[in-house]
DNA sequence: TTGTACGCGTTATCAA
DNA sequence: TTGATAACGCGTACAA
């Protein structure tokens, strides 16, 4: 029961040596003889001493805390990702701040301002999409930032993707073997990412010689409910198959579908977006693409552990591969 | 870009008065006149500057960090919990340490400790149980705790659940009413909270007049393939119904019984354990119980924050409602 | 190999 | 209403 904090001078005193000499031992410094060293633990042990991170922070300039911002840990795929940055954060010792902005521009501000104020060594951006003034603020601080998830569209800011654009493209490809008309449901086209996606949609049309018709493209807001509400205008569109962003969209539309009684995959295909466990769950169970989440958040907080001790890094826009697994959503 | 750090010195020298005033500003002391205060104002805006935490922190002792300590974020239940706390810690000006322990005691014990060494001002733990060790750990600091979603056998710390008595309870007894055997699925009975499950359902079963058979009780590990695994026990057991605390494993075992040509609810029933979403999203949907886990982590943190605040608490036990949600796995 | 002394950027106490 | 100045607990030259 820690009646009052006991400091490195204590220990100093217990020890009979100097707090320097405790600074030392606590930081693995090997100039210290094998004794001291042994006295100054004993020391450490019997005062049941714990360092201050917080006046270690003070006086080293280094906090051993990174941020993570993300709009919410509630969706399996931000979770994902923030999974695979904590346990490589863990790993080198760091924490993790991690904070919800519900990819709203203002808490987004509001967040970083937040981490920058209490001195993490670094920041995790995760988002669904970049607005300009998030930008400014994450490329106008020394203190080292990478997107995961997250495409910039100029291309600067260090990140860890995987590439939507031939994801899409290959999505796209497959499914105009057998149909004409392949829907495409995704978020805002603001967001670099589905500007990407869309992208890789009409090469893949083109290439097919098909015409990209808008009618077929669907921005929505990732939610179940907006699947299960698209059912009538995916259907009014003529649509034969879709690709669908994301997973949650993607069971509601599937849903919706077999409500209709339409069967899959042989009324209709759907391709969701990044194989959360609930691909697996529905019935029939989803096809879809396979987002290495867990990995990008690690090989992110990886490639920022290089940033924040200054170490050579070659490449800082990095891309992951993604796979296609085939279940039960196409033939 | 800032080039150099810009302290509270360099405030006050622009505004031409003393640091003491300047730190009066940033903390919204009355004690400033009105013109004095813009000037400090100016120069902070002048000056981009921005206050350090961990400056701060040393100073007045209080980080205004709170630590969340969970098995995975990449729980639906946890990151439920770990989403109210959040949106209640921001909404009082305090950043979250989130760490992942895998229900591992060392892990916990050690991020407990790391917690405790960046001076967070209190801890909100959630676990699948509670061991002797981590208890102590909590127990025995002055940071003020409280558990979510987690039950001290002890009934000491401060925590925020539901009545996991009166819930199983409840769904036994509904399917009592149709069925004379009914399962149990759950995690391990060393777990407080499944302790308390198994003691509502042996009431129900002693009301009902049925005695209770161990065969019945199906201990496991929280997940999907679980489920899936259990079914040829389940149908061994001659089990009409199971009430599974995981919905993971509700659905592992929901579609291992479809797949079995076991049409439910007609020929079985099965009540889940805490509605997350995919318990709406299979085929049929699943009945379930809900469980409150946004306001769960939501009330634990304002709790927590009396605590931190030394304000008073009348009850630092708190039991919130469940609900149980009739969907299709249920007749 | 060890110790001294200063600085990190605040808060807070005490005078003025 | 304002200003000096002493903590806060530690890292780290620099000296010994």
């Amino acid at each position: 029961m820690e009646e009052t904090t006991t400091t490195i001078y204590d220990v100093a005193r217990v020890a009979g040596v100097s707090m320097a000499t405790v600074s030392r031992v606590v930081n693995g410094n090997t100039n210290v003889k094998e004794k001291t060293k042994n006295k100054v633990l004993a020391a450490i042990k019997e005062l049941d001493y714990r360092p201050n991170a917080v006046a270690r922070g003070l006086a080293s300039k280094r906090t051993t805390t990174v941020g993570v911002v993300l709009p919410t840990i509630t969706s399996s795929y931000f979770a994902g990702i923030a999974r695979g940055v904590d346990d490589i954060a863990s790993m080198y010792n760091y924490n993790v701040i991690l904070s919800n902005s519900d990819s709203d521009e203002e808490k987004e501000l509001k967040i970083i301002e937040s981490l920058l104020s209490k001195q993490v060594d670094g920041i995790v951006f995760l988002g669904t999409g970049l607005s300009p003034k998030v930008r400014e603020a994450l490329a106008g601080t020394k203190t080292p930032v990478i997107l995961a998830g997250t495409i910039d569209a100029e291309r600067e800011l260090a990140s860890v993707n995987i590439n939507y654009t031939k994801a899409a493209y290959e999505c796209t490809d497959l499914l105009l073997k057998r149909h004409k008309k392949v829907a495409y449901v995704l978020g805002s086209l603001d967001d670099a990412e589905n500007a990407d996606r869309i992208a890789g949609y009409k090469q893949a049309l083109e290439d097919n010689k098909i015409k990209f018709a808008k009618n077929l493209v669907f921005e929505g807001n990732y939610s179940y409910e907006n699947g299960k509400g698209l059912v009538d205008k995916i259907i009014a569109s003529k649509a034969e198959a879709a690709i669908v962003a994301s997973d949650n969209t993607a069971v509601g539309l599937l849903n919706a579908l077999l409500e209709k009684g339409i069967k899959l995959p042989d009324d209709f295909e759907i391709i969701s977006g990044s194989n959360s466990p609930i691909t697996m769950y529905t019935n029939p169970s989803m096809s879809s693409i396979y987002q290495p989440l867990y990995d990008m958040g690690a090989v992110a907080m990886r490639l920022l552990t290089k940033l924040m001790l200054k170490e050579e890094v070659d490449e800082e826009q990095l891309i992951l591969d993604y796979e296609f697994i085939k279940r039960h959503t196409t033939k």
